[in-house]
RNA sequence: GAGCCGGUAGCUCAGUCGGUAGAGCAGCGGCCUUUUAAGCCGUUGGUCGCGGGUUCGAGUCCCGCCCGGCUCACCA
């Protein structure tokens, strides 16, 4: 902590000053001043002329403040211009930060706009209104009896301007004297436009809501330590608007997918995360320990066999969202802890699931970015329905030039295929992952369009119903996008004896090596028996759903508080 | 687990061949009533991740460890 600021602290408490006052009369979060006095423009082609007041390198180019009539907009281009000379830029016009900005800007000859009606066009005039907003004070800027500054909240920043002739030398001092960068800081006045057309409170009252210790992170790079932003999210949160817009969007995609699904007849419904067996998936457990019970618990893999004992219970559709743990590596795209929305309906079969999810992969696109074409690490990626299908031992074929009597027969010529292909641990792997590792290593890489990989093999699905076509196949799928798996989804098995023997199967597997075979669960056979009507369920990934909106390549990017050594 | 890269002021980063540790921002003291990466003048600030070694001398070279990133593995 900072010597100085604790003296502040000391003294304003001496003074009778509380920094930590209890609660703050507030009119409007900072956004919905700007939402009533801005709207946004849509990217349409402006040009414009006007004086180049300050350049500044960026990381793609420049941002130019180009001025005409002591009006200014901001110019972002990869020109390479002089400061105060004059020129015409053409581009596309956006909000960005909360400016208007021309983006993608080329030099022009010849200017069809002028900054003053562009204003006029997309900020409107506050007439003096009287407002009272709080937030983090993220700037000063002392300029002898004037100060201005900006405060922020999660929903943007405002420009406060505080006059001595306005409040007072007392106040003025005060402020000048107690209030640093960091704190927060409850403001009020009235609403006007500076000369530069800048939406600004001129401060008639401020006070002082919470003290802040510590020096803010710098303000024009930001915290950039990976390490840090991690482990104190809350500057990350603090100093960059990119970690901002993608929590704030993560939050918006589970609003929006409550909505639809609750919009479908689905209800939302907890399960337990202690189970005391870990089963649905494919995966090794966390394993806890309970002192009363005296028993060892694992922590849920899936949330699958009891939301299908519920529908068995009579609820024909039902969804959680949640988490799951698995104990596996971490890398880029996998995280221990990861959130899963896992939905089951009655009387559908995986064809009606293919249809929801491009319904659902629609709504959600429309409503957030607000296209189906979205750019992914440079490839364009295009969700028009309806998606690509393909078949998995057909793309295997295509990519092997062998056919699924290859792969499901003779499990040693598999693996001798599997070692030519160098796939690692061939001598080791059952049969089931050994088609598993030869899809992955050999398909997966070259589905970058999402696409509906359908009718896997059944050795590999022990969950799912036997194909109506195939008896070696399952009615799954997986929902593959840029290579990753977003959905995993199949018309449930449904025949208790069926099931009971496709679990003996896994156990087998378990004996045979394979760690990750599921566990069978008695009483989900049990239901079963009582009668689960015909039903598909689906998984689909939150946290590689949002890598994809957010356009980010590591799932801490996308996690708030992703696990970290301590340090 | 292995390889590579990184850890230097509160933050973002430089630091050459081993020779007294730097800049910008932030901070502090001034000037400035429409500024906005404000500007101008002055100025404080270091366990160079931790521990050991080589050397007259180590931020720099060597060894070990810790934390992070990337890649590959493990998990399977």
């Amino acid at each position: 902590m900072e010597e100085l600021r604790l003296e502040k602290l000391k003294s304003l408490k001496e003074k009778g000053i509380n920094p930590y006052p209890y609660r703050f009369d507030f009119t409007d979060f900072i956004g919905d001043l700007r939402k009533r006095y801005e709207t946004d423009p849509k990217g349409e082609t402006v040009s414009v002329k006007g004086t180049a007041k300050r350049v500044s390198r960026v990381e793609e180019g420049f941002v130019i403040r180009l001025a005409d009539e002591n009006l200014e907009i901001l110019v972002f281009t990869e020109e390479q211009v002089e400061p105060k000379k004059e020129y015409v830029f053409e581009g596309k016009l956006l909000r960005i930060e909360g400016k208007l900005s021309v983006v993608d800007a080329k030099l022009s000859s010849e200017a069809k706009d002028k900054i003053k009606e562009i204003k006029e066009k997309y900020d409107k005039e506050p007439d003096r209104e009287e407002v009272a907003v709080g937030g983090r004070v993220v700037a000063i800027r002392e300029m002898g009896k004037a100060i201005f500054g900006h405060i922020q909240d999660l929903s943007g920043k405002v420009q406060i301007y505080l006059r001595k002739d306005i409040l007072g030398e007392e106040r003025f001092e005060f402020f000048r004297e107690y209030i640093d960068l960091g704190d927060i800081l409850g403001v009020k006045g009235k609403l006007f436009r500076t000369q530069t057309g800048e939406l600004t409170v001129e401060v008639e009252d401020f006070q002082l809501l919470s003290k802040c210790l510590h020096p803010l992170p710098e303000k024009w790079h930001g915290l950039r330590d990976v390490e840090l932003r991690y482990r104190q999210r809350y500057l990350d949160l603090i100093a960059n608007e990119e970690a901002r817009r993608i929590f704030i969007l993560r939050s918006k995609v589970l609003s929006l997918l409550r909505q639809f699904f609750d919009s479908k007849g689905f209800i939302e419904v907890e399960t337990p995360i202690l189970q005391t067996v870990a089963s649905g998936a494919a995966a090794k457990p966390f394993v806890t320990y309970h002192n009363y019970l005296e028993m060892n618990l694992f922590l849920r893999i899936a949330p699958e066999l009891y939301l299908k004992k519920l529908v068995v219970g009579g609820f024909p559709r039902v969804y959680e969202i949640g988490k799951n743990f698995r104990n596996e590596g971490v890398d880029r795209t996998h995280n221990p802890e990861f959130t899963m929305v896992e939905f089951y309906a009655s009387y559908w079969d995986y064809n009606d699931l293919m249809k929801f999810t491009e319904e659902f992969f629609v709504y959600l696109l429309e409503n957030t970015l607000g296209t189906l074409k979205l750019e992914y690490e440079g490839k364009e990626l295009d969700f028009t329905p309806p998606f690509k299908r393909a078949r998995y031992f057909e793309l295997l074929e295509e990519k092997t030039g062998k056919d699924k009597s290859f792969f499901l027969g003779d499990v040693e010529r598999v693996r001798e295929f599997a070692k030519e292909i160098e796939v690692k641990h061939a001598d080791r792997l059952t049969h089931a992952k050994l088609i598993d590792k030869i899809f992955e290593k050999v398909a997966e890489e070259d589905l970058v369009q999402p696409t509906f990989v359908i009718d896997f093999p059944k050795i590999i699905s022990p969950l799912a119903k036997t194909h109506r076509e195939d008896p070696d196949l399952v009615e799954r799928f997986e929902f593959i996008v840029a290579t990753y798996e977003l959905a995993n989804a199949y018309t449930e098995l449904n025949d208790p004896f069926d099931q009971k023997e496709r679990f003996v199967e896994q156990i087998k597997e378990k004996e045979m090596g394979d760690e990750e075979a599921m566990d069978m669960d008695e009483d989900f056979i049990r239901a079963l028996e009582y009668g689960l009507p015909p039903t598909a369920g689906e998984g689909i990934g939150i946290d590689r759903l949002i890598m994809l909106l957010a356009n980010t390549d590591s799932i801490r990017e996308v996690i708030l508080f992703p696990h970290l050594r301590p340090s």
